[in-house]
DNA sequence: GTCGGGATCCTCT
DNA sequence: GAGGATCCCGACA
């Protein structure tokens, strides 16, 4: 895929609705992701985009995951089906939003860190303000607000809902880094299970 | 009921 | 590079 190709608006995007697609280790999906399309459909409009970055929690045995600390009422949605968004509050400011996998009810999760947008990009500008393209849906929380996800998406059905995954191409060249501001996971720290698109402008910060 | 901290981001220095 | 914004969650008393 050329660089024009992928930033040609979406025509028909191939919604993913087999939601064993999604029943499956974090380790994965994170790397189908890379390359898929986000999509989410709104009373205000579609914004959809090419995942260029994302991170992979690992169950509960991985200290970085919300479920490592066991279920609870905001992290309900890592241990129910696969193919759901779990929204979550970071800060008291920023709204992450996480595909829900598994294998099986295993509570793991790929939290979405960056996005290309190409279709919606006016909707996704005014939700944005200001800033330039390559950082409309640069980080988590960026990402969050471009795409206008808050917590009244938490529990979303990705295979029926308005918000969806497309298969995409997927990139040949990626690469693997430490996840970023989980330092007090201790050995888990360190694991590289951030995936992002090599030299992608698209890609957050750090 | 209280309190500490967080899977972030932006501005200012 | 440092620090502030902002509020929900979860642990603990």
């Amino acid at each position: 895929m050329t660089v024009a190709a992928a930033r040609e608006p979406v025509a028909g995007p191939r919604r993913i609705t087999d939601r064993a697609w999604f029943d499956r280790p974090a380790l994965a999906v994170a790397q189908d992701l890379l390359g898929a399309l986000l999509v989410h459909d709104s009373a205000e409009g579609r914004v959809a985009g090419r995942i260029v970055e994302v991170e992979a929690y690992q169950g509960p045995e991985d200290l970085a995951a919300h479920s490592s600390r066991g279920r609870t009422e905001r992290n309900a949605v890592m241990f129910g089906d696969p193919g759901h968004l779990y929204v979550y509050l970071v800060y008291g400011l920023h709204h992450c939003a996480n595909v829900v996998c598994g294998p099986g009810l295993k509570p793991e999760a790929v939290l979405l860190r960056a996005v290309e947008v190409i279709e919606g990009l006016g909707l996704a500008r005014a939700r944005r303000g200001a800033v330039p393209d390559e950082r409309l849906a640069a980080g988590p929380g960026n990402l969050g607000a471009a795409f206008g996800f808050d917590r009244g998406h938490n529990g979303l059905d990705l295979v029926r809902g308005r918000a969806w995954i497309a298969a995409g191409e997927r990139s040949a060249r990626f690469e693997r880094s430490p996840r970023v501001g989980v330092a007090y996971a201790g050995e888990w720290a360190a694991v590289p299970l951030r995936f992002s698109i090599v030299d992608d402008p698209f890609r957050s910060r750090r």
